[in-house]
DNA sequence: AGCACGCCGACT
DNA sequence: GTCGGCGTGCTC
């Protein structure tokens, strides 16, 4: 009997195979195809996969039901979809479906034909006068380039029905200029802004990479303001001039008008854009562009690594140090590690742009992995502002008050030179903890290890770990006291309400994801901000990212050592980096800039080191830390979470990972022990934690050792690699 | 991830 | 006497 051909297939979103299927007759069948295929009763959406496929017997083998169209996926991202699976020990279909989004099973839709004026036709065929308002309306608007009906009507402020007659009577018509062709198509950049020497020179650098193609990784090094968001936009012209894409990442698009400003100015046109705001259709229309090589650049959140990209030339992670960047549900994940892999398989350079390098960057510039391109200074002649420490030990503030008196007089000045003022505090809500005066009882979250936090402004109490909220009771729930509950400790409402009371003619506004919750809204806030409508900000790490305020001259860090508790691995890094991004909003235009840092530990090496601007010291003295005791980037970590609704059940699967907890040569196993959040969404959590010294084949040693146990009904395991939170 | 199968409590 | 709870196992 002759062999049926059979095709290994991954099952998108299903933590099994690849499965064999047979490949019924007449039917082609590549590497990268998307198939249906069937699947016990029902039916799955799969990829045709590589490799040989396995030994089924052909007895059990179904036939793919058939070929789906939509444009395949290509092999650098396979092989992406690959190690994702083997480095963070999770299952091929799942990291598969992260570069299917929904989207790309609706078929692309057709392009709305484009309409323009035609500037000779006659109004004569309109009879009704406000018809003939309307198409002087239009050509009033001379708008050189042609809108869809839809987009002529919101110009016009009119329903698109009212202007039917416009197009009868000839007034509109069709153009042969194509919208979005128009939009996506090479056109001649502007001349790039003037680069400083030492921008000029990493310019070149990027740009003779990009030329030459192949895998480059680079650290663009550079000072808050040096400019290098001008510096990558030159690399990303080098691409577009030769043809190929450009994926830019960022990690909150949703803030990121600045942004698209400064490539608007660079270009004359927006990138597209991909994150978890755009509406479906925008989505659609994206994917699809990208995927059949039509569009050049794509700025987006960290699932805009997953794109398809067929004439790849670059991928820039801006704000590389950003946490934001871990993706902490499902596929644990680090998108500035994925960026880098996507590169290296796609074979194009990579740059890393930042001007608070994490230790492992860094430590990839040493081994000589990484090239490192540096610009020492601010751009176009601004400084770097002064930071001064105030020692809240010597300077409190006033009881119930946040501000100690240097950074008031700071404030002050700044208000009264017509300056800005940036407060920042990386705590939301009014207050992080509420308790009762009468019987000390604190109201935390019924399903988390957490406290419910006051957001007066909503007035509510809102668990910060799962979104719970409830009003904020009249009467002590424990006691049943009336009126005797107080708010415990600042958040960012309480700052401003101080504010609100010691400069009450400041015009103040709050930042943070509670109140700025669009990129329409942050752009609108932000505009606010330049046209000089505001006067103090307030705000939690939103503020801390690239935007760039000319007359933003004071920024006051509420407590500096808000991020150093909790004996996490990363917290020093973390808060120097955050610290010194905030200070960095200070003094970017003509005016010098101050830092007031309230801290109740001025002599730590950590806020020495911010105070004189020496991050390198403060990095070298983290290096050897982590040396020492083998930590990353010394040695490698892994976090095994068992979460369960049972406590009694955790506990059995607890046991069972201690008693097969793997001890190798270098590798070593520690837990359980209560997840830093012991109980989340309701759930009782447990940690073990996985020690590797380099070398040590870590993800073989996961595998060995979980694949094989059954965990009790009810027990849910996550692995996360290179964990960045201990939470 | 679904979905079927299978073995023990409250209903028509 | 059945409906249905979810625990267990399987899907090329």
């Amino acid at each position: 009997m002759a062999e049926v051909a059979r095709v290994p297939v991954l099952l998108v979103g299903l933590r099994l195979g690849p499965f064999d299927y047979a490949v019924p007759e007449g039917m082609e069948l590549a590497p990268g195809d998307l198939v249906e295929v069937p699947l016990g009763a029902r039916r799955a959406v799969g990829i045709v996969w590589d490799g040989a496929p396995g030994g089924i017997g052909s007895g059990r083998l179904k036939p793919v039901r058939q070929r789906l169209s939509i444009p395949p996926v290509a092999r650098p991202l396979r092989r992406l979809v690959d190690w994702i699976a083997d480095y963070y020990v999770a299952a091929p279909g799942e990291v598969a479906r992260m570069l299917l989004p929904a989207v790309a099973f609706a078929p692309a839709r057709p392009e709305a034909p484009v309409l323009a004026v035609d500037p000779a036709a006659s109004l004569s065929g309109l009879r009704l006068e406000r018809q003939r308002a309307l198409a002087e309306a239009a050509r009033a608007e001379a708008i050189a380039e042609p809108l869809p009906l839809a987009g002529w009507a919101r110009r016009l402020g009119v329903s698109a029905a009212r202007l039917a007659p416009l197009v009868r009577a000839g007034i509109l018509v069709p153009s042969a200029a194509p919208g979005r062709a128009a939009r996506t198509s090479p056109r001649p950049p502007s001349p790039p802004s003037r680069l400083s020497p030492a921008q000029a020179e990493a310019a070149g650098a990027l740009r003779s990479a990009v030329r030459s193609g192949g895998f480059q990784p680079f650290l663009l090094d550079g000072v808050t303001g040096a400019g290098k968001t001008e510096v990558y936009l030159e690399a990303i012209a080098e691409a577009q001039e030769a043809g190929r894409q450009a994926l830019v990442l960022l990690p909150e698009i949703a803030l990121t008008e600045a942004w698209l400003r400064r490539f608007e100015a660079r270009f004359g046109r927006p990138p597209l854009q991909w994150h978890s705001a755009l509406r479906p259709a925008e989505r659609r229309a994206t994917w699809h562009a990208l995927a059949r090589g039509a569009a050049e650049v794509v700025v987006g959140a960290r699932s805009a690594l997953f794109l398809p990209l067929p004439r790849p030339g670059l991928i820039i992670v801006d704000e590389a140090h950003d946490g934001a960047f871990k993706q902490e549900e499902g596929v644990h994940y680090h998108g500035r590690d994925v960026a880098a892999v996507r590169a290296r398989l796609e074979d194009i350079p990579l740059v890393l742009a930042t001007a608070t390098p994490s230790l492992e960057t860094l430590e990839n510039v040493a081994r000589g992995r990484y090239r490192r391109l540096e610009l020492p200074d601010r751009h176009g002649g601004a400084r770097l502002p002064d930071v001064t420490l105030i020692d809240l030990t010597r300077h409190p503030p006033a009881r119930g008050r946040w501000l100690a008196p240097p950074l008031v007089a700071a404030i002050d000045c700044a208000l009264a030179a017509g300056e800005q003022a940036l407060l920042f505090l990386n705590r939301r809500g009014y207050a992080p903890l509420t308790l009762c005066r009468a019987c000390g009882a604190r109201i935390r979250c019924p399903d988390c290890t957490a406290w419910m936090v006051e957001h007066r402004l909503a007035r509510q109490l809102r668990c910060h770990h799962c979104g719970r909220t409830d009003p904020v009771p009249e009467a002590c729930p424990a006691c049943g006291t009336a009126g005797s509950l107080v708010a415990c400790g600042p958040g960012v409402e309480r700052v401003a309400e101080e504010v609100a009371a010691r400069w009450p003619s400041a015009r103040t506004a709050i930042v943070t994801s509670d109140t700025v919750r669009t990129a329409a809204e942050a752009a609108a806030l932000f505009a606010r901000v330049e046209a000089g409508e505001i006067d103090i900000l307030v705000g939690t790490q939103m503020l801390a990212k690239g935007h760039d305020f000319a007359r933003l001259t004071v920024v006051g860090v509420v407590d500096a050592d808000l991020g150093l508790d909790g004996g996490d691995l990363r917290a020093g890094e973390r808060t120097f980096a955050q610290l010194a991004q905030v200070a960095g909003r200070a003094g970017r235009g003509e005016r010098p800039g101050r830092v007031l840092v309230q801290t109740h530990q001025p002599q730590a090496p950590l806020m020495q080191a911010l105070a004189r601007h020496d991050r390198d010291s403060f990095l070298a003295a983290e290096r050897a830390a982590r040396a020492a005791a083998g930590m990353p980037p010394f040695g490698r970590l892994a976090a095994v979470i068992l979460s369960a609704e049972r406590e009694e059940r955790l506990r059995e699967a607890a046991r069972l990972l201690r008693r097969t907890a793997p001890s190798a040569e270098g590798l070593q196993t520690f837990g359980p022990a209560p997840a830093p959040l012991a109980m989340l969404r309701g759930r009782h959590r447990v940690r073990f934690l996985v020690h590797a010294r380099r070398g040590v084949p870590l993800q073989q040693q996961l595998r060995a050792w979980l694949d094989p146990l059954r965990l009790p009904a009810g027990v849910r395991m996550t692995i996360d690699v290179d964990p960045q939170s201990f939470l």
